[in-house]
DNA sequence: ACCCCTGTTCGGCG
DNA sequence: CCGCCGAACAGGGG
């Protein structure tokens, strides 16, 4: 499920155990979600106080005493959860970090998600990243412009999937962006107007702002008349009149769009 | 049975 | 070397 938004609501969901000690992990290291992580040492973390969190983009860091951190990337079905201090880890449950009160989850079905650990004062290398959040100030148009002239033989659609420049964005936000701006998602950068990069700047802001309004606050629906409502459906169409949506791969991804309000 | 999937990485190729 | 594209990863759901 997780794009930024989504990934801003499965972060909080462990806020619950800020605060207090982890008395026990149940996990498998040999599990293809900690690829290239040292899991055995994970163990460091038990005792340690769960202090706090944060996001950036589709990624998550989590802080605990003893200068120890937990990276956690979703991937494609991951989600993080709170069951009670006697839950017992079900299939997926790839990672269960347990406190006195309550146990911290970490589902994967398809495992294309990530766990990471690393045991330092500093935060890890693998978490800094110059790219900046879609809602700071960093990302304006300068720096999205220099992101833009970088990829101009890519289409457009597959460019909005770029983590370095779109930080958070995934395919529904990016389908959604592109409907909004009015721009068809095989364009190649390097066509779009200045008015087209203006539309295409203002409608980014706009849709991760109101997605983290609604599904990053309390994973309530995105506002009727949002293409999401309709572009997974083979009978979908644009919400604004009605014309049949469109599908094709483009980025390698199922892409949506309406052929009448995207040029 | 068959096809599809809100993500990322890697090898091949132009 | 740069950059794009398709395949692969793995499992569940329609």
């Amino acid at each position: 499920m997780p794009e930024l938004a989504e990934v801003e609501w499965y972060r909080k969901q462990w806020d619950v155990g800020r605060g207090d000690a982890i008395v026990d992990l149940a996990l498998h290291a040999r599990k293809r979600v900690f690829r290239g992580t040292n899991a055995r040492a994970m163990q460091r973390l038990i005792g340690a106080k769960f202090l706090n969190s944060e996001a950036r983009g589709k990624r998550m860091l989590f802080k605990f005493s003893g200068d120890t951190w937990l990276g956690i990337h979703l991937g494609m079905t991951g989600t993080l959860r709170v069951e009670s201090a006697d839950y017992r880890a079900a299939k997926h449950d790839h990672l269960v970090i347990r406190q006195r009160t309550r146990a911290l989850v970490f589902r994967d079905s398809r495992q294309f998600g990530r766990v990471r650990f690393h045991h330092g004062a500093d935060a890890p290398n693998w978490w800094r990243d110059e790219t900046p959040e879609i809602v700071s100030a960093q990302f304006n148009r300068r720096w999205i412009d220099n992101f833009l002239d970088r990829h101009g033989k890519a289409p457009i659609k597959a460019v909005l999937l770029m983590q370095h420049g779109f930080s958070g964005i995934g395919n529904w936000m990016a389908d959604e962006i592109l409907w909004r701006a009015r721009i068809l998602p095989s364009r190649r950068t390097m066509s779009l107007g200045l008015n087209e990069r203006a539309n295409l700047f203002r409608e980014t802001k706009f849709v991760a702002r109101r997605s983290l309004a609604t599904l990053g606050k309390n994973y309530s629906e995105p506002p009727r008349g949002w293409l999401i409502h309709e572009r997974w459906s083979r009978s979908g169409v644009c919400p604004k009149h009605r014309t049949p949506l469109r599908h094709a791969t483009i980025g390698g991804r199922t892409t949506a769009w309406c052929p009448r309000c995207q040029m």
